[in-house]
DNA sequence: CTGAAAGCGCTAACAC
DNA sequence: GTGTTAGCGCTTTCAG
């Protein structure tokens, strides 16, 4: 017959101490209330059986779970999994533990299960870090939504009444064309990514406003649309070589595609940057080791993640400060950087 | 004043149903026990006020929290994220919740706290999926971790008494090496990972058998050490090659190191394969774009995960079947797959 | 089939 | 300083 142990209660370690569970609650809780003698005979015993308070228990009374729901998708990509990495961090760092869930795609509309299922777990907040895609924001205003728990997104259209923290990839993309520009290149394409992605029209338009602004053609045959895959990169350039002969530059959505890009220079002998000038999005740790080293636009999704953890936290703790001023939505964007190498060094073409 | 609303609770469905608490439990249990007319009546309730059951009340009393804690570290690296996928994709199949927590770095020795912390959230079950580094895994036979809950490690030396699941990184490393013998190159180098990682001790390891049971060289001067970096990867290039100059081929610890070893030979104008042929390790999905594309050994974390959980999970259950035989711990070897590129196909030296 | 009572592990609000 | 009483939201006896 097995013996029920299970782990020691606060019941067990106060009557191991002589005293009541309430003064074990408070030692626990660094209460000032408790003589110096009671709380060290208490706090011996707890180290002694080794017991841990019920976060469930406490949750289940305090009304505080300080637990995170964190969505994401994709964490097979570098962006995704490096901002589930600084919320994690900055998560911790804060005292809250993280319940993750990860989507299946990218452009789950259903998300009332997801959402039901972290109000069962009483956490304190959500955040929402999976690219905007297709209709995946549509129910972000429905009635339906009328939770109590604070919600910041990330990577997503700026929006007013939501907390929203973003990247900003109209000005990257702004940067990498002005960069091309300045450089002196003239006949600047663009590999897009899928354009049911908000990050992907915001890069495409980017592009587009500059060229524009100087007096460069970005028409309909200038622009190709890939996937965000090197696959796609390598298809995109031969079909943007076809329909656009005088091209001599590349603005590239992000840096997998761009590598699929220098494959076929490669093969069709095409040099850069002195026969087709390049820059890339997003910084992947690869891209500094590409052939040549690739120009790109670098993303800080580390800080970004920890602003929407520092944000919804905010949030939290202005609800439970009884500040009747309920802490307002806040649209927070930042910027990238741009990271130039030799993919798109002006250079004469010989 | 503000009126506290809070989320409706068992009590308000009953009341409003006109039933017990107990009643209103059975329906949402799905126990047999309710006559229809009631289940249906409460039913209808529980929709319109959208009453979620409180997971934390529930665990509390069922001692079940039907929730896993995941450790990992690293996750801006492929390999870990890719396995978390996998992780929170199983466990999200098998109706269980994923609690997460990133160590700060890989070779963390004080994991008691975070044992701790799931302890205190009721965890079902434990996978720890962070590699072997260095004396990170000294507490696995500690007293301190005679814990009562399930405990799963990734990645790391198969171990009497414990349950591992890993992928066979000596037989993946035998496949690389045995590969380039079978395509005629018979100065085969290495650049390894940092050897405090039993990963990159399997890989090194393989290497040297392989050679040694064709009969060709494995010495200190065949080899160097890199960090896994694309850094590391170009300057142990340059190191070996002036060390091991007869060098024709080489295997390296994974494909960044190798995408760093490209970058070199370009610079140094040597052709792969032609003057060195290249094998690397990991299958990143840049890998099939490099130039020349990379031949590699694939792992198929996504898989490795997937075991991690169903094993993990059959540990539970066995505990609650009340079947009185402890589920054994198990080792579990994955092995990985050759994926063969143009980065080692033999070509005759102009 | 349904309800009443007890209690999971803990803390808030009061007594003493 | 410390103990008592009540109860968080739910489920498990055990009556009816």
């Amino acid at each position: 017959m097995r013996q029920k142990v299970g782990r020691p209660t606060i019941k067990e370690v106060a009557s191991a101490a002589g005293v009541s569970t309430q003064t074990v609650s408070r030692v626990i809780n660094e209460r000032p209330d408790v003589s110096q003698g009671t709380r060290k005979r208490v706090q011996d015993i707890i180290n002694q059986v080794g017991y841990r308070p019920s976060a469930l228990a406490r949750s289940l009374i305090s009304r505080r779970s300080y637990t995170l729901g964190v969505v994401t998708a994709g964490l097979d990509y570098v962006g995704p999994s490096k901002t589930l990495s600084g919320i994690a961090s900055a998560a911790e760092n804060a005292g809250y533990s993280v319940l993750l869930k990860e989507l299946s795609s990218f452009d789950t509309r259903d998300i009332a299960p997801i959402i039901q299922a972290y109000v069962s777990h009483h956490v304190d907040g959500i955040i929402w870090a999976v690219p905007e895609v297709g209709e995946n924001r549509k129910w972000v205003n429905n009635p339906l939504m009328d939770i109590e728990i604070p919600l910041v997104y990330l990577t997503m259209e700026p929006q007013k009444d939501l907390s929203i923290v973003t990247i900003d990839n109209y000005l990257g993309s702004r940067m990498a064309v002005a960069h091309l520009v300045e450089q002196g290149y003239r006949n600047i394409g663009h590999i897009s990514g899928p354009l049911d992605w908000w990050e992907a029209r915001q890069r495409k338009l980017g592009w587009q406003d500059v060229l524009a602004e100087v007096g460069l053609e970005a028409g309909e045959r200038h622009w190709v649309k890939g996937n965000w895959s090197s696959e796609s990169g390598a298809l995109g350039f031969e079909k943007l070589l076809e329909q656009y002969p005088e091209l001599d530059s590349i603005f590239v959505g992000n840096d997998q595609m761009a590598l699929g890009v220098i494959q076929i220079a490669q093969q069709k002998r095409l040099r850069i940057p002195e026969d087709i000038a390049l820059v890339g999005f997003d910084d992947i740790p690869e891209s500094a080791y590409f052939c040549p080293p690739l120009t790109t636009i670098h993303q800080d999704q580390y800080s970004l993640a920890k602003m929407a953890v520092e944000e919804i936290i905010k949030t939290i703790e202005s609800i439970w400060d009884e500040s009747e001023v309920e802490e307002p939505a806040n649209n927070l964007t930042l910027p990238p950087t741009l990271v130039v190498r030799q993919s798109s060094r002006r250079c004469e073409k010989k």
